[in-house]
DNA sequence: GGGTCCCGTCCAACCACACGCCGCC
DNA sequence: CTGGCGGCGTGTGGTTGGACGGGAC
């Protein structure tokens, strides 16, 4: 699954003009494929300095500007806003600003599991979750971290373990204001979310939930004010941090139709304001020339729809820590389902086999 | 419009046990 | 400090009962 699945065209490399662009070089204000990029920005040290973001993978039109955890997807601007406005849930989804990588996208695409986009080679499934992977402990790493980042502050903690006067608490406190309950509840079961603990549909919202947050990092994120129930950020980065590869982020009116949650619903989007969005221009910070208008509404629609689908095979199917456990689990005997004793002439068997498993019989 | 019934859908709970983890020696 | 051992907790999947939503009456 990767960018080659997408039906809709996505952004050519702007070197081989064959294969579809997965990173974006700002230096270059160009859009690259893998080997394209790999060869240019090997080509000397100056350009090796170069820093490149993943193309969304959205609309694989547009430099990714966010990481969202939740959704281990990079989006650009214009997406991110698509997606994360639709509803409180979505709002809470942590993003990142994109970090721009110097070392070359194959490389990065390792090391950056969650953060890459548009996947290179197309497999973003086994970018994310690559189970049989000969870098087990870096997998489980990132697996911890993006478990992580899942994992919602109870009030308690919130009010214990964090500071109040910090972002975390705050934002979600303010990205909930003005929420409304009863919205969007589907997120936690028909988008596959990950279980909460507690009774069916509408008691998904819990304070013990798993549902992310904007988590404070080592970015601050300053809530501006909020536009058409968006806040606005106003992204205070830390002294020392590097500054994230970003493109504008401006205040702009927008639907809340292309969501996830209405599109999961199947709600008939807003075409105009799908325009109006897809509309939106993005612009370099710096240079000024515009970059191309990503795509029609139509095409994001189509777009955001596949991204959905793809989300939820993606990131909501159960995770198997351990295989051995699942084969285990599946050869046990059962009754109605439920684990059952295993008989002894059954153990007694099993452990014969195994006992006898590659031994050579003798006769 | 409100109440009741029925049907379809969803999901937490249940079970046994191998294995990972941790403390102890 | 290291390795072995033992105990405890966790994770695993298919089925089911209960709860809920929605439609019909």
């Amino acid at each position: 699954m990767g960018a080659e699945s997408w039906s809709l065209t996505a952004k050519l490399c702007d070197s081989c003009k064959a294969v579809s662009a997965t990173v974006f070089c700002g230096a270059d204000t160009a859009f690259l494929c893998l080997a394209c990029d790999s060869k240019i920005h090997a080509a000397n040290k100056l350009a090796s300095r170069h820093a490149r973001v993943w193309v969304c993978e959205v609309c694989e039109q547009a430099p990714a500007s966010f990481t969202c955890k939740a959704d281990a997807a990079a989006l650009c601007v214009t997406c991110d806003r698509d997606i994360h406005s639709a509803n409180p849930l979505a709002r809470r989804h942590e993003r990142l600003p994109v970090v721009p990588f110097y070392d070359s996208a194959a490389a990065a695409a390792k090391s950056h599991g969650a953060a890459g986009s548009a996947s290179p080679g197309g497999d973003d499934d086994t970018k994310y979750f690559s189970n049989e992977s000969d870098n087990q402990n870096a997998e489980e790493a990132e697996e911890e971290a993006e478990a992580a980042s899942w994992l919602l502050p109870t009030p308690n903690n919130a009010k214990g373990g964090v500071d109040l006067e910090g972002s975390e608490y705050k934002s979600a406190d303010y990205l909930f204001n003005d929420m409304d309950p009863y919205l969007d509840m589907e997120m936690m079961s028909g988008g596959g979310d990950q279980k909460p603990h507690h009774h069916h549909h509408h008691q998904h919202y819990n304070s013990d939930g798993v549902v992310p947050v904007q988590k404070k990092t080592e970015t601050r994120h300053v809530p501006g004010p909020v536009v058409d129930g968006f806040p606005t950020y106003e992204i205070d980065f830390a002294a020392g941090s590097k500054p994230p590869f970003m493109y504008n982020f401006a205040s702009q009116s927008i639907s809340q139709s292309v969501s996830s949650s209405s599109m999961e619903v199947g709600v008939v989007p807003d075409h105009n304001a799908m325009a109006d969005v897809s509309n939106a221009p993005f612009s370099r910070t710096s240079g000024g020339d515009a970059v191309p208008n990503p795509v029609s509404g139509l095409d994001r629609e189509a777009r955001v729809l596949r991204y959905r689908e793809k989300r939820k095979n993606r990131k909501f199917e159960k995770t198997i820590r351990y295989a051995s456990r699942k084969a285990y689990a599946e050869t046990r005997p059962r009754i109605k389902g439920r684990f059952a004793k295993r008989a002894e002439t059954e153990a007694d068997s099993l452990l014969a086999a195994d006992a006898s498993y590659g031994v050579v019989p003798s006769y």
